[in-house]
DNA sequence: CTTGGAAAGTCAACAAGGCTGACGTAAATT
DNA sequence: AATTTACGTCAGCCTTGTTGACTTTCCAAG
């Protein structure tokens, strides 16, 4: 009853195994996220401010709508954010050259040292996390991850993997 | 040099390896928060609602500081979620016996069926993505999810995990 | 060339859900 | 009797999300 035709446990299906899932996912983002915080605590930027850095180093010269796309709020949201960080001279936007209207966002100097800083304490936690859980943990861990995303964002997932 | 003295490949830990399951944590989350998200939306609650009720459903009888502990919220803002869901009757606070400062929280029948909504379609997509990963995958994600905690936060989820 | 629509930006108003500080009450502890 | 603990509440603030309405700029199709 608890093997499938091929012989597979499918205990690990189980509602209370779900729910401890549910829960680490819950406690672990938190640990996730409290680093970058504590930075930007006192900077008088918040959590999407780091968002928008990510992902605007991530993808340089990145259009808004892509950035929408990805971040998943409205433009009036994400706006307020771009505002206050293309007037601190952290973010440059640049009309574009072939079509006009859109506009190319780039981290500044400024802004890379910000990126820099963020970044390094969160990857701090995650390289101590797989170091401690191992590269077979770590594989499993992003599977799952993947497994979990809606399918749109998978898409804009695997698009940032690759195409970097 | 990609290799330890143990013969144990240290490619996960690159900054890409880590920027990818950094990344993949974000869309994740997104997905995780989405199904429950919808369900409530429209019904006057919100996130805050669906982790107070998850965690009474979980630790029936437990205390306000106690929930105030595990949520890492002010006592004001829980309260002003408490306070609509035991108005709304999903909740129902009792005064301690033993001690009566503390107020003991329980899920009424109606708690108990919109508990019951919202945790079905979070565990349908959890199944979903376990099944799909497989069970070596899930224990992976399970480890590296810990290894995440803050040290503060893993007790919390051992206490649940083992003392249900 | 004109016009339709897309991309971007802006204003206003609002809501959820965090936060701090101050205060009150009841009950337990010292 | 004094202090501490647990809880609740009022008031006010901030971030970050939302809608809706509107403008400007620009590309592209008619």
């Amino acid at each position: 009853m608890a093997e499938t035709q091929g012989g597979e446990s499918l205990l690990f299906l189980t509602d209370e195994q779900l729910r401890k899932g549910i829960e680490a996912m819950f406690f672990a983002y938190r640990g996730f996220t409290a680093d970058p915080d504590r930075i930007l605590e006192g900077k008088d930027y918040g959590r999407a401010h780091h968002r928008a850095i990510h992902f605007i180093h991530r993808s340089p010269g990145t259009t808004v709508s892509n950035l929408l796309l990805i971040l998943g709020v409205t433009k009036q949201s994400l706006n307020r954010v771009l505002r206050t960080l293309i007037e601190d001279g952290l973010v440059r936007s640049e009309k574009g050259k072939v079509d006009a209207r859109e506009r190319h966002l780039h981290l500044t100097d400024k802004g890379q040292m910000l990126e820099r800083e963020l970044s390094d304490a969160q990857r701090a936690r995650m390289r101590a996390a797989y170091r401690a859980a191992g590269p077979q943990a770590v594989a499993g861990f992003r599977q799952v991850l993947e497994a979990m995303m809606d399918p749109e964002m998978r898409k804009q997932y695997n698009r940032l993997k690759e195409g970097g």
